[in-house]
DNA sequence: GATGAATGAGGATTCATTCAT
DNA sequence: AATGAATGAATCCTCATTCAT
């Protein structure tokens, strides 16, 4: 790994670096201040200040707030789709494995199903962009890898679609009302223990999802 | 049922009559808006041009938006926590009855779960009390009555949590994302039959959840 | 005169009292920095400033900066249109009564011409409306009246457009420029005895441009 | 002349060329601008864009914004003044010859009357500048001029400075409400035949104006 | 000479709220 | 109980300008 310049070199969260670019910075924070608030909830002052620049700044760097969040979702939704697209698209991989890919994938960018949460809720402009432009591919695909797992499982074809639609709440649910299960439970939902149980949890869940009911 | 009187007789979806109290019609625009747009991104003018009323009237009825977003959020939250609460403290009722009235009565208010994901996305100030007042007291009626129903099912103790967590993200997805839900399946997943399909898949999955997987 | 009851009595140059309604002082205050600035060059907060007014309170009285203008614009140019409506319809009046009752009249609303001429050369879209609602009604009528006062002093056809333009800009030029014309001769244009003077003057012109050339 | 170095020989309309010189293609849209919209409502921005240049370059060229607009109004002015002093000073030259070359002159830098229309309109700083030194200095030889055409045509001595006043309307209103005469007659004013058009009326107007009226 | 990034000041407008009527 | 008018604070964004590169 000779390409160790600056700090970009991890995956990981995004660091707090000064070095990196402006452009990536402004991104940072505006994702976990939309996050956090949504769009409505977060002004371009906070943003700004959050990555200690001028308000005015931000502006040679994104035409305005609403461009800035439609960069925000589309770096924190891409790789996700990606990862699905892979996983969806090749025939060996089977529901656990993709909801642990799925699960290691959100650790690393917890702030992603908040933000998509968000955006579901208000049923904004965005949602339709994202959905058709990144989520309706998966759908066909998708909905054959469920059917091939139901398969001898007793689910209906048109359940099908519920059952995606139940995988999406459960998974995303989990990072989205970290809040509030804390509040809740109690213990934070994003140690990676409790996102190891998360995990463990939901795997066991697709097993008895999977399993023959019928007579 | 005559219906003599006038519309506010079923407790169904809020009407529009004019001849209700006015601190009702307030409250039913603000529901309507808060759920659709979050508390940020609601305006007191909106709500008052919903309502037909000048912003400064609303001050007559609540102190401020604040406590209107208190009174909207109390006012939906309070039945449901009944409904738990007699269903989880009888000892009779299992699973998939509890499933199916709690579906039948977000039917009837189905702004109520939207209004919640804003909350516990945001981890607003109002979460804290929503939960602690309303929500944590059936936390431990619930646990047990999950206990009775995983007796023999191959669920360990602390998956109880995870399970509740699960049910919750479920059901209440599916009336919170339901704009989501609508871009990526088509159709309307408030409508009669699609409610009435979730129900049937959330009892079936019920029974799977409860089956025996375990050698 | 027993409509003694606030100053808005007489109909002369706008009174500064704080009696009369705000959205006619902040008209007033309007017109003057918008004649004297241009609609770019005005800010919302100098009007406000002028009519001594939080700029927020502007909006409870007018939609915006620009229905503001709108408004002014009207408000100066309706009379004006009226009078030549009156003047171009009516057979027995002649060309040196037109111009000293417009002169009169001017005299009375000095920032007219200025607003007027602004909006002329910004070429903006007000133009086109005010033109075409106010202004294209009379050309017929004025084309009419104009070749009533042209026969027989040696004026082609084709030449009552430009014999209209002319007057229109030493009318109204002398009004707009007055700054300039300050500057140039010195003394004020708008002063009585100048605008007496200036009167004479286009009266005399009047006659001259009547006269009959052709040998 | 055998305009061989490049297109900046001839004095006519600026033209696109990017061989030109940075600080004169900067000149050229400012102009344009400026006329268009007054100093207030252009932006810097706006210039740079127009010239295909970044907002920073501006100012390798000019101190600023101000400045910018003072070279475009000295190199538009200066011309039109030497041409003025020219045929002022020439005791054989009379009004309908001047008449004839200032309209010439017009026709190439179409913009200089919108230009003083609004530095006239607003009566800001620049107007004293100009008007003092380079429009006063024209004064005195004017009077003279008009003196001698006045000789025998009934007008007063007091009435000369209206009667530049008109002309001055008449000649430079005629390109600066060219958007509006446009709106209400029809036609482009700045047309070769609608400006031949104009300065034969001109001309006429200046013949019956130099008519001698007394009886 | 040209540019991207930065900024303080100011642009119009919206916000929640108050108060006299 | 309802409203029109008023306001201070905040909204997003543009402005002219500077400076390091």
């Amino acid at each position: 790994m000779s390409s160790g310049d600056d700090e970009t070199t991890s995956g990981a969260a995004p660091s707090e670096g000064l070095g990196r670019p402006t452009a990536d910075r402004i991104l940072d924070a505006a994702e976990a201040l939309f996050a956090a608030r949504g769009f409505a909830g977060t002004s371009v002052r906070d943003i700004a200040n959050a990555v200690g620049l001028n308000p005015a700044s931000l502006y040679n760097h994104f035409a305005n707030k609403e461009a800035l969040y439609e960069a925000v979702l589309a770096r924190g939704v891409r790789p996700l789709v990606e990862l699905l697209e892979r996983a969806v698209k090749d025939d060996t991989v089977d529901a656990e494995t993709i909801i642990t890919q799925v699960m290691e994938h959100l650790a690393r960018t917890p702030q992603l199903p908040r933000l998509i949460h968000h955006e579901a809720l208000t049923g904004g402009e965005h949602l339709s962009e994202v959905v058709n432009n990144w989520v309706r591919p998966l759908l066909v695909p998708a909905m054959a890898a469920a059917a091939r797992n139901r398969d001898g499982s007793g689910w209906e074809n048109d359940e099908l679609a519920p059952m995606i639609a139940a995988w999406m709440h459960m998974i995303f649910g989990h990072f989205a009302m970290a809040p509030m299960l804390t509040e809740l439970f109690g213990g934070d939902p994003l140690s990676p223990e409790n996102l190891e149980r998360q995990t463990r949890f939901l795997r066991k869940a697709a097993m008895h999802f999977m399993d023959d009911e019928s007579p």
